[in-house]
DNA sequence: AAAGAGAGAACGAACGTTCGCACTCATGGT
DNA sequence: ACCATGAGTGCGAACGTTCGTTCTCTCTTT
């Protein structure tokens, strides 16, 4: 936080009352998205409560009412991105094709990442995953709910000899999960790379591992 | 740097004299691991200059007759974490076919990211460099040689007809990066993933999409 | 004697958090 | 319909701690 953009998250002028509720749910959502843009401008340890409560726009006695300590906050920032990325994967999964399945999986994390802005903050929780025991938690929760439903589906595929792949299941899952966590990390579609070309790729890199088993129509 | 290992680095002790110079250059290689070692069990922001004094066993006034500030130390050591990438890399490309090339280049930095422990080392830089200015260009250099090296060979590869790739050199390289990255960042072998199958799966990747054309023998 | 290397107390700044106090507002007894 | 009440909310100074760094002094080497 060098800079001085004391201006404040746009302060969404409802005249209109709201409970004390809704208020409550409105103000942690406030600090919430504050802590993240502050998080992704200095880190989670080079961001300090002081910047949080800046860029809120409330004093610190007033964020404390909220949050119990600056961790708790970034184990919340952590825990939201975990559950939209499974909400995500598993929208996409849903195709009956599970190469297409695959494909805008990691296609659709890619440029959902890109438009919001998501890969810094993405870096960041990945890094403090290495020695924060609660964000640590909360991505291989992630992790395990990304495997099991891939695997679920390629189990079926290839019991079905819908698909003959390359190598083991054991082997397939992680690779491909690392695979688009790279391609996330990285935020291509920011460097100007062509998504048409990515999706090329991709498909045909999952294919070639996948060997779909061509079926006859019935 | 929460627990009490005030067990300093390997004590050398080698009593054969040293001379003002080697015994500088020493001391520099001695605070470099202290620092990473720290660095890599509590982040950069989160070391301090104590810790990394306590492992290297020296104080304050020393390690600050060696390096200027913390800062420094952090950029010492992303560059020289760039400098054996791109040695290494060089290394692995120089293989005649150019998919083995790619092949080995991507397991070769596996395998000896996971012989050292690096993978988180290296997650932290990848997060500092995004608002450090020193390791961001660290890491920018770093990404540049491996696309004009990986670059040169694609090109030429193409233009003498020897592969037919699915997309243009512009979206390959990139994306081909992202994948390593992606597969180092997650230290696969630390999982128990099964290397060889691994192999098997990026060899079959990389193949589908440069599509070597078949060559008889001259 | 001059310069290099090391020790460790000490510095000011910044950190996460707490505290005391003022204000707001939903609520229930009248 | 009213207002007394108490919990909810906000402020901002202040706390104790820890941070990166500096300083001064003492040895060691040349």
């Amino acid at each position: 936080m060098n800079n001085a953009d004391a201006t404040v998250l746009d302060e969404t002028v409802d005249d209109e009352p709201m409970t004390r509720a809704e208020r409550r749910e409105a103000q942690t959502v406030r600090i919430l998205e504050a802590a993240k843009a502050c998080f992704v401008q200095s880190g989670f340890q080079g961001a300090s409560m002081h910047d949080i409560c800046r860029v809120a726009g409330m004093s610190p006695g007033a964020l404390y009412r909220y949050f119990p300590s600056k961790e708790s906050i970034i184990e919340a920032i952590a825990e939201g991105h975990r559950r939209r990325d499974a909400e995500l994967l598993a929208e996409c999964l849903a195709k009956p094709d599970i190469v297409e399945g695959i494909v805008s999986a990691l296609m659709t994390h890619m440029r959902v990442t890109h438009e919001n802005a998501l890969s810094p903050l993405f870096t960041e929780i990945r890094a403090e995953a290495l020695r924060n025991e609660a964000v640590q938690n909360s991505c291989d929760c992630s992790m395990r709910q990304v495997h099991e439903m891939i695997f679920a589906r390629i189990s079926a595929a290839i019991a079905d000899g819908r698909i003959n792949p390359t190598v083991s299941v054991e082997t397939l899952l992680p690779v491909m999960v690392s695979i688009g966590e790279g391609l996330v990390l990285n935020d291509l579609p920011a460097r100007g790379v062509n998504m048409t070309e990515v999706e090329t790729m991709v498909r045909t890199a999952v294919t070639a591992n996948l060997r779909p088993v061509a079926r006859k129509p019935e």
